[in-house]
DNA sequence: TATGAATGAGGATTCATTCAT
DNA sequence: AATGAATGAATCCTCATTCAT
C-alpha cells in the first residue's frame, strides 16, 4: 500500500542496488524469472530479503531493471555499424564485438536468451518496436553495400540472424560447447571460424581469386 | 512400494502418458524445469494433478522422461552424416535436417535451449557423454573430408557448433525473429541464407570458379 | 495463475465451506477484513491454512462470500414491511426483527458494522444500490400513512435510521452495553424501550389520549 | 532507557506529536488498530516512520494515547447533565451536544466505534469502571425526574443507550447514511427527529395536551 | 484408473521495530 | 531531531506431493 522505496540515492543505496542488480543477474540468467527466488537472490547479494526488497518494490522490479539496464549495452553493438565503412570490416567488427560480450558478459547474454524463450514477456515491445527498427536500418544499409558490389547479394535480416546466433551460442549453450570441447578454450576457434564463415558469404568472388 | 508406480503397458496407460509428455514438453519448453508448475501440465494436458502423479512419480520424472525420449532424436540427424556421401551435400543436409526440426518441432530446441541455459544439471552426463563422442566422431569424419581436399579446411567443432546456432536460434529465439521479420516466414530465408553460408565456407575455391 | 478450486459441490466441500464461512465470521467480525488473518480463520475453523484456500481462492474471496451471504438476509427484514398493515404495528415488528436479529446474529450485525465503518469498500455499490431503492420504497410506504393522518408526520429516512441504530446498537456495541448493565440482559429492557419510544413517536395524539 | 524517549516537551514535540496523534486519529478510525500501518499513519503525517517511533514508543502508544486523549472529550457531555436542570431541555440539550460531536468529530466517534466492536481491549476497564459509574450517576438522576413526575418513566440506561445509538449512527455509519440520502445533509432532519423522538418519549402526556 | 481432500515446505511481500548516524 | 538502513516475524498465497476412496 504505502511502500517506502528510497528516493534520493545516496553512496550506500547505489552501492546496494548494484550489488543485487548483480546478484540478480546471476540468478535469472541461469533460472529465468519464474525460475528463481529472491532466496537466491538474496543469498548470491549477500543482503537480508527484505533488505532486497528495501532497494526494490519486488522481484520484478529487480527483474526489469536488470532487463532495462542490460538492453542499452545489448544493442550497442549493432548501431555501431559504420555506413561509410568497408562492409566486410563492419561486420566481422560487429560478429566480434559480438562475440566478445558472449566471452566477456554470458551472464547477460543468457538473461536475454532465458527470457526469449520464455515467450519475451516483459521485452516484447522492445524487440517489435526498437529492435526492429534498428535491424531494419541496418538491413538497409548492408543492402546498399550488395548493390554497389562490395558484398555479395545476401539477406540482409538473416546474416544478422545467423551472426546472433553464432556469436550467443558460445554464451548461451556454454555448457555444451565446453562439454564437447574439453578444456579446449571455444573463444579462439570461434572467431577464426566465424571470421572464415562470413568472408565466404560476403566476400565476392572477384575479390577472392584474381580472375 | 511406497509408491505404485504402472507395471504392465496398457493402452490407456500409454495413451495417457504420452498426453502428459506432451503436456509436458509445452510447458516445460517455454519456462523450464523451475519455472514450470505440475497446475500448468495437468491443465495443458486435460487431467488432475493427482493423475499426472499417478503415471509419473514426480514432476522431475515428467521432465526427465520427457528429455530422454527427445534426446534420441535430438542427436538422429547427426547419426546420418554419412562419411562416404558428398561432403557439401552431406553437411547441407545435415542443416536442413536441423533446421526442418526448428520449423517442425520447435518445442523439442527449446526444451534443450532451457536445460542447457540453465546449466544443463539434467543432461550434463550426456553432453560430456554420447554427445560429445558422437562430434568427436563427426569431426574425424569432417577433418577426413578436408584432408582430401572435398572441402576446404574448417575447425568441425565449430562448423557443427555453427550448424546448431543458426538452425536452433528460430527455434529458441522465434519470438525475436518474428518481431523483427514481421509477417515474413523465417524459414524460407534461413534455408537459403544457411545453405549460402555452408556453401561459402565449404567449397573450394577451384570449384567456385573455374580458373 | 493456475488455482485448482473444486467445481462440484460434494457433500464435504459444503460441510467444510460452511464451516469456513463460519470461522470467517467469528474473525471478520471482530477484526474487520484488514484486521483478520488466514492463521485466525483457521485457527477457529480447525483447519490448515492451506486448507482454507483449496476451498476459496483468497483471503478476499472469504469474506466477500460472507458478505454476500449475509447480506439478503440482512435486507429481509425491511422487505417484510407490509403498506397494508397496521402501521404502528408494522414499524414495531420491524424494530422487533431488527432487535432480534440483534440479539441472535450479533456477529453479523458486526461484520456489516465494520465493514461500513472502513468506508464500505466491497459493498458500497449495495448500499447505492440495492439498499437505498429499498428504504426509498420503505419512505413512500411510510409517507402514505403519514399522509392518511394513521401516524404522525416523521421523517421516514430518519426514522428508519433511528431503528436501524437502537437494535443494531445492542449488538455492535455489546461490550460497552454489557460493562454498563453488568449482568442484567440488555435485550429485555430494549425491547421495552424501543417499543415505548416508537409509539411515542409515531402515535398520534388523539389515540394516545382520548380527547 | 533502552529506548530515548523525549522528556522535556520543547515546542517541536508538542506539534510533532499532535501531528501524529492527528494523523493516527484519520488512519485508525478507518481501519481500527490491527488493520492500520504505522506506514499509513507516517504518510498521513508527513513523517519517516522511524520518526513516528521517536515521539511513540510504538504502534500501539500511538493508539492507546489517542484513545486516552479523545475519552475525556467523550464522556464529557454526559458529565455536563444538570440534575437541576429542566429535564427534557437537558436530555435534549445532552442528545444534541453528542449529535454535533458526530457531526463535527465523526473520526473519534469512528474510533471508538473500531475499538468497542473489536472487543474494546484496550479501554475496557474504562467502560467496565468510569463509563459505567458516570452512568450509574446518570440514571439516578433521570429516575429522580421520573419519580418527580417531572418525564415519564423510563429506563434511564436504555434511554442513554438509544441516544448513543442515534447519534453515533451519523458518524459511525456515515457511509450508509449518506448512500441512502444522497445529497440531502443528514444533520438537519437528524436533529429534529431525535428531539420529535424524545419528546414523544419523556414529556408526559398532560403537559402534551392540555386535558 | 481417477480424483477430491489435505498439507508441509516454500516464496513473495508487509510490517513494526531497531540501529547507526 | 531526524532518517536511511536493516531485519525477524508475520501474512497471503503457491506448489509438489500424499492419502483415502
Amino acid at each position: 500500500m504505502t511502500k517506502t522505496v528510497p528516493k534520493s540515492d545516496t553512496r550506500i543505496q547505489k552501492k546496494n542496488q548494484a550489488l543485487i542488480m548483480s546478484a540478480g543477474l546471476v540468478v535469472f540468467s541461469q533460472f529465468g524469472f519464474r525460475g528463481s527466488t529472491l532466496d537466491l537472490v538474496a543469498q548470491e547479494a549477500g543482503l537480508s530479503k527484505p533488505n532486497l526488497l528495501y532497494y526494490f518494490r519486488s522481484k520484478d522490479a529487480i527483474y526489469t531493471a536488470l532487463l532495462a539496464k542490460t538492453l542499452t549495452n545489448w544493442l550497442e553493438p549493432l548501431r555501431k555499424i559504420d555506413a561509410k565503412g568497408d562492409p566486410v570490416e563492419e561486420l566481422l567488427g560487429y560478429a566480434k564485438r559480438k562475440l566478445d560480450m558472449s566471452q566477456h558478459y554470458p551472464r547477460e547474454s543468457r538473461l536475454f536468451a532465458n527470457e526469449i524463450i520464455q515467450g519475451a514477456p516483459r521485452i516484447g515491445d522492445v524487440l517489435r518496436g526498437e529492435l526492429r527498427e534498428l535491424v531494419d536500418e541496418t538491413a538497409v544499409v548492408i543492402n546498399g553495400w550488395a548493390t554497389a558490389g562490395r558484398i555479395n547479394k545476401v539477406d540482409p535480416y538473416h546474416l544478422i540472424f545467423s551472426i546472433w546466433a553464432q556469436t550467443q551460442h558460445y554464451a548461451d549453450f556454454d555448457v555444451q560447447v565446453r562439454s564437447v570441447l574439453g578444456n579446449i578454450d571455444p573463444f579462439d576457434g570461434a572467431q577464426y571460424h566465424l571470421e572464415a564463415m562470413l568472408r565466404g558469404l560476403l566476400t565476392p568472388l572477384v575479390d577472392q581469386k584474381g580472375c
